[in-house]
DNA sequence: GTCTATACGACGATAGAC
DNA sequence: GTCTATCGTCGTATAGAC
């Protein structure tokens, strides 16, 4: 755990990444300019190359990043639990609907691929990808589910939220990762279900 | 049918447009500077408002009607031809394969939907969205769906098709495409398989 | 660590020759 | 219908005061 000498300072941190998660998200890497940046996080432009000597590269980057704590505290650590199977999928899927706002949220990783952003921070997303992936796998091998069936299901199920994702903006449509996030419960509890 | 006067003006038309919209869909609308697109087709930035006197907006839609033609064409017409079910499905899926070039090339409806985009071609999105939806439900309702569940459904097909672009890119493996075609395609001919 | 002021290149767009 | 040349604005980035 971190021991933060000054609360207020790492408040203020955790709002700025908010809005700066927030403006990438619905711009794009390139859509967002300096300027959308600092009037949404009411930094001058100037501040942020105090906190990012790498410029812009770099502020996606550490956005990315502070996103990818995020979500990992509110989907991938439920799937860490250790509780029931069944539990860990309802705790992963509310964790989905939260981190996205019930549809309302694009998915950053997405957003940041379109465009310089495929380049830039490829690789960083792949790992993020690929950690969901993983935990999402070793749930369905549990029950006894062959290795590599298992992570083509666990690619499957990120599949169908991406898509629904996608799906609700260009839909204009948030209630369709909820939709989708009640087939997907139905589909995971299987075993609960006929049991 | 047009009667073209001038075959070689189509034809360059059509090879500006196929640029357009590559360059279009792999840096989205903002990314896509006129710089980038006159690279890309060998046109002078000026001549682009000689074509499309609404400048970039228009040059944007422009590209996108005609990318929804191209979609009609190897995408709808096969769910509309006079086959059986299963022949127009197996059609609809290689039409898929072969317009996002079995997973290499993202959606543009996506990429355009990024940043200003959303509310420059929102709603024209909406509307080839809601015609894929509306052939795909057809299809599920001749079996003896109910249009409700159809719906879902239809929306469910499309979901798994874009999530599966998305993490195609994200993961840089087009496979993933190929992948989610064949699942689909076993579980919309599982009447097929099961009779 | 944040600000104002500014450099300078890239952007979308226009003028006008051919 | 395409081009070269150019405009004004906005983009990223920097300098330097506080």
């Amino acid at each position: 755990m971190a021991r933060p000498k000054n609360v207020d300072a790492t408040l203020r941190t955790a709002q700025m990444y908010h809005q700066l998660i927030k403006t990438f998200r619905a711009k794009g890497y390139e859509g967002a300019a300096l300027s959308d940046l600092s009037a949404a996080t009411g930094l001058a432009k100037a501040s942020f190359y105090h906190r990012f000597p790498g410029g812009k590269p770099e502020l996606g980057r550490a956005t990315l990043a502070e996103a990818g704590k995020r979500f990992a505290d509110t989907v991938l650590r439920p799937l860490q639990s250790k509780v029931p199977a069944d539990k860990r999928w309802s705790a992963m899927l509310d964790g989905v609907a939260l981190f996205y706002a019930d549809g309302a949220n694009a998915c950053l990783m997405n957003s940041m691929t379109i465009g310089d952003g495929a380049a830039l921070f490829g690789k960083d997303i792949r790992l993020t990808l690929n950690a969901w992936e993983k935990l999402i796998s070793a749930v369905f091998e549990e029950s006894g589910t062959a290795a590599i069936v298992a992570r083509q299901q666990a690619e499957d199920v990120i599949i169908r939220i991406e898509g629904a994702l996608v799906v609700a903006r260009m839909k204009d449509k948030p209630e369709v990762l909820a939709m989708t996030l009640e087939a997907l419960r139905q589909w995971l509890m299987r075993d609960k279900a006929s049991v």
